[in-house]
DNA sequence: TTTCGTTTGACCATTTTTGACTTTATGACC
DNA sequence: GGTCATAAAGTCAAAAATGGTCAAACGAAA
């Protein structure tokens, strides 16, 4: 499908994907004119979906020899990602919000895509004919996920 | 045999027939300029004839690069399983209910064990915090999963 | 002739794309 | 050490590209 937006989101995620280190360097200027586009897209690409809620960093640098620098942010290993999920979602979760974080789940490989269609089912905005706390409701029932899938008895790998 | 809201309708399900993947995607402006139609008349069908209760989603997106999305929900050998299932779950869900439910659906391998795990999860007497109708709240969220189950775009078809 | 499903169009909302202008870093030259 | 040219990257708002909503007009069937 083509937008430029998401070809490039796809290319960014794939040298991530190759690369060892879990980061990338590149200049701004370059990928750009590898994409023939103004350079500000870059820009717009990397504040809509290399955000920290989606668990990536990017750091930069203006100037002669400038950069940028695009790290993927793990989940860090076994256990305590759910503390650091439960800090993420916090008392209140909006829709917007929650998609990020299931998609994120997605992508580490917490979460099947079949689950991930789930929750999502369960967290949309219909919640809000049944509570007047719609995203209070949302961020509880994401908790309870979190808790779910970190069971021991359900994960019989190792 | 010729109002435009029909032949669109048959347009659209005639492509949903040829897909293995059980989704098509396509973009509103495009199908209405091959109808010459204006486009939210697109809308009109989708909302008339591609409702969950006839067994369809439809998700969308705008901007640049939007498109629309419609998921064909499969009914399984039994005829209508996803009907079945709302005509026993009705309006309102107890806890108990709820749990035999999900267990049916574990014993059937409709739902995986971890699956089942996080719909107990969501579903269970916690709900009362968050809303004067548990049981409402409940029936609509095992809804929701179940109709999430039936995606065609979420069953590896084999 | 009333009713109800269909069709259209005017207006709204969201997402992407572009470009003009701004800020910061480096290095050469004085 | 300043000054300035050059080489990045950043910001922001306007324009373009979609899809959504709603109410009024239309028209076929009851």
């Amino acid at each position: 499908m083509a937008n430029l937006a998401d070809k490039i989101e796809r290319y960014l995620k794939d040298m991530l994907g190759k690369t060892a280190e879990g980061f990338v360097v590149l200049q701004r200027g370059t990928l750009a004119h590898i994409f023939s586009c103004a350079p500000s897209q870059i820009n717009y690409v990397l504040t809509t979906r290399f955000t920290v809620e989606r668990g990536y960093l990017v750091e930069s640098r203006r100037g002669g020899g400038g950069y940028l620098r695009i790290v993927r942010l793990g989940l860090d290993a076994e256990g305590n990602f759910r503390h650091v999920m439960s800090e993420l979602i916090g008392d209140e979760l909006t829709l917007d919000r929650c998609s990020h974080i299931i998609a994120r789940l997605e992508e580490e490989e917490v979460l099947t895509k079949r689950e991930c269609a789930l929750i999502k089912g369960v967290t949309s905005e219909k919640l809000a004919v049944f509570t007047p706390h719609p995203r209070r409701l949302r961020a509880a029932l994401l908790k309870e996920v979190l808790t779910t899938v970190c069971r021991d008895d359900l994960n019989p790998d190792e």
